[in-house]
DNA sequence: TTCAGTGCAAAACATTTGCACCCCT
DNA sequence: AGGGGTGCAAATGTTTTGCACTGAA
């Protein structure tokens, strides 16, 4: 549970001011699992903070991800999307269902950083390993289809 | 290896006509290696055709996916990404010079698969996983800066 | 000949930017 | 009081759409 005390003491950590828009915001994003776009967050706020503005959420959002308060994930519509979980973790794309849900394993991600620096990749410094696991969902109801 | 036969094949399979244009767009999107969006695989290819339209290679790029000619990239910038290369496959993800590179590795691959398959997950059946490997370019060269 | 495919331009969307004003510290 | 933060609106950048025309089958 994450209290608005915890988000505040955030803001500070990361020298930014404590304004009314950044709590509501990363309230916001904390609630929401389903990694929001910029709008989807501005939607969520605006009926409780009407004066809030879209321009300021993508600005919120953008400096959540700068200070490491959130993180950009990746996905295949050409949407910036967000997540407040910034801890190590994968993501299992649903593709039947659309969704991105996450994934935590921490056993897995050593597996896979410890392989890759006995590989020693050239050029490169690894700053981090996400797995994207492509899936469907498997509905428990049976599903009846009529012609 | 996908051949220019294979594409023509594909494309009479799909029920698509051979069109100068799709041709030309898969031509350019498999020598990209740098999974491209619309906007570039058109600058590549108009000295050569100019008479093809932006709006028709975002056409066209969707129409490849939806037949299995190519893969949407997932991406952070908010832009549509393609990849002509449908092989499993995994991406480094270059931050500080936004380049997205492919890396194959069929150990890896198989290391991942074999360590899910004992997890057991509920509900979801996996079809594939891809790993994104989030990385920063090291410059060979000593950057200078001048105040 | 036919109609899927194309080019063009406008519209729709999403994000960024510039600037005057606000308000946290 | 000062300067980071905000709201607004315009600008930018990308993708989608509508429609008349073109060309592959």
């Amino acid at each position: 549970m994450v209290t608005l005390t915890d988000i505040k003491d955030k803001l500070t950590e990361a020298n930014l001011k404590i304004t009314h828009q950044r709590l509501v915001i990363y309230e916001a994003l904390l609630k929401c699992m389903n990694h929001p776009t910029a709008e989807y967050i501005y939607d969520k706020i605006k009926e409780d903070n009407p004066s809030v503005s879209l321009g300021t959420v993508h600005k919120t959002l953008d400096k959540f991800v700068e200070v490491d308060l959130a993180k950009k994930v990746l996905s295949t519509d050409h949407l910036k999307r967000f997540d407040a979980n910034i801890s190590k973790h994968n993501h299992i794309y649903l593709e039947n269902s659309k969704e991105i849900i996450d994934y935590h394993d921490e056993e897995l991600q050593q597996i896979i950083l410890d392989y890759l620096k006995k590989k020693k990749l050239n050029n490169i410094k690894i700053k981090d390993v996400q797995l994207q696991i492509n899936a469907d969902k498997i509905d428990k109801k049976l599903s009846v289809s009529i012609k």
